[in-house]
DNA sequence: GCTTGATCTGGAGCATGCTCCAGGTGTGAC
DNA sequence: GTCACACCTGGAGCATGCTCCAGATCAAGC
């Protein structure tokens, strides 16, 4: 008796993860996970947890605005097994810098969104009362 | 005596907006600007004041994420002049929406992250008393 | 006046990240 | 077996948002 070759089946595994099927083929083509997805006997993939966990992490970098080239290089890191934990470390302090400033910044710059916000508000509850107001606005 | 042009050259206006000379002209030829930018005598552009200040608010928008198109539409309706607020504010009121729940799973995945940060630092700080690692780490 | 560098226009090109397609094979219900 | 539908591959296409280029004109220091 052979081995059932278990697993999701692609479209199952891009409904799990919030991807398209096209999305996950792409990845792996690209280099963005750490095997090949095993195949079924007729050759379809079969994603196992492992590769769920690790396409999860992958959204998640890819979702804070990692570069594809980014995520390929780790998981190029993590490919390449132990003694490079510190080059993983390095590149994942770095992305969280760079997400941190990003989210700084769309916070200031929401901040005066919200500013404007208000004044329309003021306006249209007060049409009157409409104080000098700037030529762009 | 001919009045003199006032207004910043395209390169000033894009050093002191933070874009490129590209861009400025990008996003007058695109429709995201008010007015077409004033020229002088001999056709260059002039940045007034108003330009600059709306060009601002683009770019605190276009940074939080808001699409071209929806900047554009924005600047139709403000070049429309009065009577459609509301609709501004509502157009301003989703793109607060999308911004904030951005941010939200921004924050979330970054939250992931920052766990397989504390992860690897362990591991380097405590080489030996490695736990059993996840296959994907 | 000459030269160097900025600006102009219209249009092409490009980086990123998917998304879709054709042509073919596999799967599962009936 | 047959039908409908999922999956496969390789490669083309596309949406977004700039970025660059050619060829011409303009500006300013010497």
């Amino acid at each position: 008796m052979v081995p059932p070759v278990r697993g999701l089946t692609i479209a199952d595994a891009a409904s799990t993860l919030g991807l398209s099927v096209d999305t996950l083929r792409y990845y792996e083509r690209d280099g963005l996970l750490l095997r090949a997805v095993p195949r079924s006997a007729s050759g379809h993939r079969r994603f196992g947890p492992d590769d769920l966990r690790w396409i999860d992490l992958v959204t998640k970098l890819r979702s804070t605005g990692m570069p594809i080239r980014d995520v390929r290089r780790y998981a190029e890191l993590v490919r390449a097994g132990d003694g490079n934990e510190s080059e993983r470390l390095g590149l994942l302090h770095a992305h969280r810098r760079l997400v941190l400033d990003q989210l700084a910044a769309v916070q200031e710059n929401l901040a005066a969104i919200d500013k404007k916000i208000g004044i329309y508000e003021d306006r249209l509850l007060d049409p009157e009362r409409t104080p000098g107001r700037s030529v762009e606005a």
